[in-house]
DNA sequence: CATGAATGAGCGTTCATTCAT
DNA sequence: GATGAATGAACGCTCATTCAT
């Protein structure tokens, strides 16, 4: 079973990349994250032809486990802002539990290193999230804004609090739900 | 006039520096910054004894016309909102007027090049933002919560706000508005 | 077989610093020693570290070298002065058989590279010539005191004759022999 | 007297040169010369054309302060042991007080940067040395050999004696005789 | 496909030297 | 002549990438 092999290695690497990225910066040597996932600096290279096409593998792979926890087994039913904090929640508690998937696609997403056509793939699966913002503004001031508006508003409060979780760990519910509450007020 | 030269270059350096640095990244090579400031190599070096401490150097500088600009004249007599909107629109406008000067900030905020003790010195003369905030919330949901909470959440919603007057320059005023209302909404 | 091709490399890049060395110094490139062992700049810092590990490495080599000439196959059961004549002829005719090694040797003595950990490691083996020394001197006006005394008038002595025999390679045996005598009345 | 005024700058960059080479090794910049030496950097260049000027200059100071301090002021009645013994002493007690110079000058020895007409420049004052050595040996093993190999074995010697009585100030004048003696029988 | 030594372009930094003041 | 900032060639070293095994 070769391919499963493989994939193994790819996947050490990814894990070793967003440890050793998180801890160093994305200037990181190849050799250290090679290292650090126990390979031959080569294996790197034959699994990323290059280390901006790491870079983008492994942004798209933390942006997808964002979308996906934060949309969970959503509450379809309930009300909106129900159905708001739960995605809030899920999304913020994953941030605190995963400080170096955190900061590592914080650094990605102001890279360079990171194409459009690989923010435009990484963002897919997103859509339900979009919806329900949108939902959730249509009544409020910031009805008939674009959705990238309150997109980025979601993000930076969502950003935000959970950096407050990192630095609080004791109190991380309490923020949390604070940060909820903000985003609510903002956006209603 | 030895000095007064020296102060030039070291002037041109930085502005180079920012220029560079917001169309390069901060890996850019010091090599480009001093072409940019028309001045040779060694002569950075004779100004900063290290990149780190150009980076440093620059995240001051910023940081602080950032805080400038934002107090400016502010109108301590109006009432809180206004005097809020008037600091709001003063630092949304700086930054959709100076995208390079945003984009290298943005940058050293997140590079670990930057020291506690820069970060500390930056924020020197930003008291008085703090207070007025400290009485923005005061009577709304986040009262008695840590001051770094409120002002993270200036932060990020301001960026955010510059970031979408940069990408379109023609409706910046309309979103330097709405981004306001949505920041006082969130910490009333 | 890696292991040998990197070894081969390494001493490659020994032999080449110590030609280099000889004729250009010790501030000599690093990129020139690459260039003489016919490898790229990068293969030397694969193998050495630092320029400083190269240059404790070269010196612990030839230092050994020149222990392990001197000692040879050293005649035990001849007299004394036998005994040293043996030494001093090898290691002399050693010296003058190999003036760029004489010569890069003599720079790292003075050269403040050289830790005291390198001179430790590469004086290890020459016990055998300061118990010879030692002997030596037992009953000459030199009793008593330090090896390292006697030690060094031998170091003097054999460097100067050594410099002899490369200036007049004619006369080498002659000065060899000449620089023995002279260092056998000093020390009896 | 802007002359004297020169003399005395020159002065202090040789004396700051000493001491910098001394603990620094021959590579120290020259910047760092001429803040030792309280002078502006550009001073440096005004007395000496170029930095390997200086070295030359150096060397030829301190050679002729140790040719000056060692022929002193001979006791040309005395026997030809006591001469030497004079010798010796002033030599050998001038470099146990001088280590800074005695260290600069065995460096500037091995140095590639003395030309050959410095090294010729700065043996001058010598001869009465040379003539008193040659008497020493007259009767000796080393009788007819060349002048240069008796010197060889008096610097290699002396210096050798030079570095024990720094090491061991104590004893300075106990292994500065004991050098004297190894000396006398080596010669004689 | 895995390995890890080899490669060499490129970077931050140094420092002898120049020159405007 | 004294100054010290400006200069830029040169250096030690790094690291993404290649490739022989």
């Amino acid at each position: 079973m070769p391919r499963i092999q493989k994939e193994d290695k790819k996947a050490a690497l990814v894990a070793a990349a967003i440890r050793v990225f998180a801890s160093q910066g994305l200037g990181a040597p190849t050799a250290m994250i090679a290292k650090e996932a126990d390979v031959a600096n080569g294996t790197l290279f034959n699994n990323f032809p290059t280390k901006t096409d790491l870079l983008n593998y492994v942004y798209i792979q933390i942006k997808q486990e964002v979308i996906e926890t934060a949309i969970g087994d959503a509450p379809v039913d309930a009300d909106l802002k129900q159905q708001a904090y739960y995605m809030w929640s899920r999304w913020t508690r994953w941030g605190a539990a995963n400080p170096d998937k955190r900061r590592t696609l914080a650094m990605l997403c102001v890279s360079d290193e990171i194409s459009e056509e690989t923010r435009r793939v990484a963002g897919q699966g997103a859509d339900c999230i979009g919806d329900m913002l949108t939902r959730c503004v249509a009544n409020g001031h910031l009805r008939g804004q674009p959705l990238t508006f309150v997109t980025s508003i979601l993000e930076a409060l969502a950003n935000m609090t959970i950096d407050f979780m990192i630095e609080n760990p004791d109190e991380a519910d309490k923020h949390s739900d604070l940060g909820f509450e903000t985003f609510w007020r903002a956006i209603s």
